[in-house]
DNA sequence: ACTCTAAAGCAAAGACGTAGCTTCTAAGTG
DNA sequence: CACTTAGAAGCTACGTCTTTGCTTTAGAGT
């Protein structure tokens, strides 16, 4: 049972926040358990009860950064709203560290809650963009859709084919949707 | 330099044979590498020096396993071949062990390499079906949109959104992409 | 205030990962 | 057919991580 103001909330954050700021100072290759609980004013074996092993706690960890920060920016009609939208969440999850913060929450998650929450933060953005499209009253296809045809092209190649992809790419997507 | 005929080329099978007998045996979560060396007959710093660590080694089993062990089933036609190659395709991935061996490609594997070799093996497969219909004088879509259309949704679901596959859904991203 | 329980601390034993050095083996060479 | 050589495997010792049983703490409910 978590408590959200004790000290199991305390800990979780704290640990959180070791994680980061030793990823940022040391960088990932170098994190261990010990590292982060000593950084975080824990014991190891915390960790090790509350998520098993490290990259459960990564996995964690880069649900939290893959978290948007902000609605999508609303330029006026649908295909710019998408399109922005494509490029920007492309640019971001195909660059290196997006590229690991994917892996990571793939990775320490055997029953694909972690990876779900993901897609979830994904469907929400897009959502978004689509409702805003409905009530200034343009024809707009569901989320659904959408994720077919361009979230899941652009999260194919940034996993299996890295190397072949750029913005036009994600503006490619978006039209083909969009005729 | 891997020397085909020779010792390095027998550790490598005794190895990789080891890692198949224990995940059947014990289960993936109880393999060690210490734990396959003594299967295999090596020293545990061999398997180290080699795969660098037991995500590497796994991922390396894995891609082997991914790999089509036939040239997809002739039917007549292009949306017959392509419907029943999809099905199967997805039948195998998104079962438990196929999503594991997916994960494994993924997983040990920082440059991608493996899991471009995955995507390589299925594009292969869809190749020779499109080459198929080519020859009898079929309009075939390319490969490439074959991997956008059908495979990427496919993956991106199996990978991030469990739970809501199956064959219908194969069959509907084929019927789309060929309309 | 008191009780109760989930979660954290502690400590010791065991397993794992790393690295330096030695030994083997097969490919290339005269 | 020896001989050389370099890459790969074996061995070993050390340090670190992981696991586990038991104890202690702190916060939620009464």
């Amino acid at each position: 049972m978590v408590r959200p103001g004790g000290r199991s909330a305390r800990v979780q954050h704290a640990v959180h926040t070791a994680v980061r700021e030793l990823e940022a100072e040391v960088g990932r290759d170098a994190l261990t358990v010990p590292l982060v609980a000593a950084r975080a004013g824990v014991t190891p074996s915390t960790i090790y009860r509350r998520w098993r092993d490290l990259q459960q706690l990564l996995s964690d960890v880069a649900v939290e950064r893959l978290r948007p920060d902000a609605a999508p920016e609303d330029r006026g009609d649908l295909a710019s709203d998408l399109e922005a939208w494509a490029e920007q969440f492309l640019d971001e999850m195909a660059s290196p560290p997006g590229r690991a913060y994917i892996r990571d929450a793939l990775l320490g998650d055997p029953d694909g809650s972690n990876a779900g929450q993901c897609s979830a933060y994904a469907a929400e953005q897009v959502g978004v963009v689509l409702a805003r499209a409905a009530e200034r009253g343009e024809k707009a296809p569901d989320v659904e859709s959408v994720i077919d045809h361009v979230i899941a092209p652009m999260m194919y190649r940034i996993l299996f084919r890295p190397g072949r992809l750029d913005a036009s790419y994600a503006r490619r997507l978006v039209a083909d949707l969009l005729a």
